[in-house]
DNA sequence: GATGAAACTTACATAAT
DNA sequence: ATTATGTAAGTTTCATC
């Protein structure tokens, strides 16, 4: 895998703001004709800098409103517990995010649920699925800014 | 907009899982013909349930190895504040997800960067443009988990 | 890298049942 | 809801420069 030039990340931002774009529109933009341009589209993808396309939603349309961030402790640091819960938040859709952070044994996990009866029914379910040491809720009132396009026209090369 | 029913919700997990799937073969997937499952990604697409179609790439291919949480406590709970913060948000694109947070005036940030010297000027320029009251920041070890894919299977009608 | 043109797949729209 | 049909558009491959 060679490293990105300018181009790449060009295309790469585009798709991540919109996959829709067809490759003719891409290769307008990053300044490339259509061709060579659905062949680097092909080598980012088989090279694992673009991972997938999906469809992005909406919560609340979904009847999802309720979002919550919960910062747990670990009881220790054993490599055990860690996949312990590894398994258990893959095996729980509405835990969408989940963080290992440095300092503490601690885990930030967000979660999306339809109401706060979901919300408690989650955290039971979580604490009896894996011992924790401390649990914290915070409930989100305001989504101020979400996205899934990382800041590539930041990185220098 | 009308209430989703169980077929319009297959659709919408089959594109937030993949979204390169044709119409055909969602169709398929959720026990439709191409047409009428067509029609109703359209009405998903219109009504805002489907909100757009992107690209993930990932982070470390694109030269991003560090992510943090920054948890930020605001001065006062003033609506011009929050503006503020929205605006300078808006502006930094390695600043990927905000979320107020209730109880305290608190807010969590996730953030991409390429190594903790971009972290460290990201801190002094979001504490520059916007006073915080106090700051703290939780650096990411490792993504347990991350998806965009919401936990439709699991809504009551 | 650019261009042009095939071959193929899909999207989209319409009509009939 | 289904099947069928047709056109437009996009993807993919290839040949040529």
């Amino acid at each position: 895998m060679t490293a990105l030039d300018l181009i790449d990340r060009k295309i790469v931002a585009q798709l991540m703001r919109d996959a829709t774009q067809s490759v003719a529109q891409i290769a307008d933009q990053v300044g490339l004709s259509s061709t060579p341009c659905w062949k680097r589209i092909r080598r980012l993808e088989s090279d694992g800098v673009i991972e997938r396309r999906v469809a992005l939603a909406s919560p609340q349309a979904l009847g999802l409103g309720v979002c919550a961030v919960v910062i747990l402790r670990a009881p220790d640091h054993s490599a055990e517990w860690r996949e312990r819960l590894g398994a258990v938040v893959a095996a729980i859709p509405e835990i969408m995010e989940v963080w290992r952070v440095a300092g503490e044994n601690d885990y930030l996990l967000r979660i999306a649920v339809a109401d706060m009866a979901a919300f408690d029914q989650l955290c039971q379910r979580l604490a009896g699925e894996v011992p924790i040491r401390e649990i914290t809720s915070h409930l989100a009132i305001e989504r101020v800014k979400f996205t899934t396009a990382f800041p590539v026209d930041t990185i220098r090369r």
